[in-house]
DNA sequence: TTGTTGATTTCGCAA
DNA sequence: TTGCGAAGTCAACAA
């Protein structure tokens, strides 16, 4: 890797066009010949770069980055400050946990949250337009009543009466799991329950949203189409999992 | 702007958790305390991270940045191989061209390329469930016969024989302005075409989807739903601003 | 190769 | 400040 550090202007043409007034910033050149242009803030994106595979061609004050699909990437040198380069070696990469496989493979053991007797059906349930992210069956029909004493009928340990705790068929409950949920994941799951009501042993199939965060639009869009919204709390389903509890 | 290569390892507990085991890479200091881990290869995106506002906390061999919402880097430091500050100053930023506000702003000034005739109604129409890019009107219901000698009528430069040329009403058109057109531009439209076509004074609202390139899915689903597709050019549309002149 | 989806996305704009 | 959509998105994975 080459560090140099450079009073220059960069331009690039490709996909649009961008320019860089003249100020010092930061080259990095990788071994694989990309060429990534800093500068002393912002965020961990350049100002200005060229990503693999491409070609740089270094001339008196000019350097000239070409990828294959004619982009190109030209800064001019007007003074450099440092310049230095270092063997880095191969990077052995880096190892992630709780992104939203994460989350899906978590809530897939732990369906219960979603409401009493839910089970898996599967996960990733395959349809032509893509794959259910859980199948579910729900636990039925329950009537709940809103106080005790109203008749016969179970007692539950929250107080509500449940008049039919043993249902006579459980329906189907597509549910689609996000870390953040837009009107995006709404509209999936719309196409996925357009498709699977189509299908006479499954309909009815309602929907869930399943997120750690949902957006207000797709909060309301769901809930014009009838999709229900759960948020998720990552760590307190991976509490579940490490105490053996439920709540 | 500070930049150390060393051999370390990195930890990261946030909205994941991240390691990478020992090995030679690039540590970028920026001004705003913000830190960055590069290896030398991949895109421009660091192996790991952490954005500003942030606090550097440095002692002997572990640095540990952290920020408000409590996500923390520690770096381990094994062997520092280099060790250098930089002054870059304030950077006078990006200048971009071409992105779809400017599309966008080039096809409202020649709403023409829709048709002959079409007029801008306005830009960033707004609707309830967000702003339609382009509102327009088109010419009107043109009658065209395949061939001329049929009966009465206006022989135009193309051979065909236009029977009303004057419309008793030109119909309103929701133009949505992508660089690149997928099935989500499809669905966004047709939500606009949905509200609108409930209003009584707009009604028939039809569609247009102009972009620079459309995915053949969103193109086909666009033709099921009788959108029309239109496939933008990005230099035509400048250089008509250019030059003044029509195709 | 092409398409689709997720991202510690980042970035910019507007309410 | 927050929310939402675009990005030279990038990058991983499947068809």
């Amino acid at each position: 890797m080459r560090l140099v550090v450079a009073r220059c202007s960069v331009d690039y043409v490709g996909r649009l066009t961008a320019h860089l007034d003249p100020a010092v910033r930061l080259l990095m050149v990788k071994a694989d010949g990309s060429v990534l242009v800093h500068a002393d803030g912002g965020s961990y994106k350049p100002l200005n770069w060229m990503s693999p595979p491409c070609r740089l061609v270094e001339s008196d004050e000019r350097w000239t980055v070409e990828n294959k699909a004619g982009e190109r990437l030209v800064i001019t040198l007007d003074e450099v400050l440092h310049d230095s380069t270092h063997d880095l070696g191969a990077d052995p990469g880096l190892v992630k946990d709780g992104v939203e496989a994460h989350l899906q493979a978590l809530l897939a053991e732990h369906v219960g949250t979603l409401g009493d007797g839910w089970t898996l059906v599967r996960r990733e349930f395959p349809t032509p337009i893509g794959p259910v992210d859980l199948m579910c069956r729900d636990g039925g029909p329950e009537i709940v009543l809103d106080a005790p004493g109203d008749g016969p009928g179970e007692l539950r340990a929250d107080g509500a009466v449940v008049v039919a705790p043993a249902p006579v068929r459980s329906g189907y409950v597509a549910v689609e799991v996000k870390r953040r949920a837009t009107i995006d994941a709404v509209e999936q799951l719309t196409r996925y329950l357009d498709y699977l009501n189509r299908d006479p042993l499954l309909a009815p199939v309602s929907g869930v949203l399943a997120a750690q965060s949902i957006a207000p639009q797709a909060r309301t869009l769901a809930q014009t189409r009838g999709i229900r919204c759960v948020v998720l709390d990552y760590e307190s389903l991976r509490g579940i999992e490490v105490d053996g509890t439920l709540f």
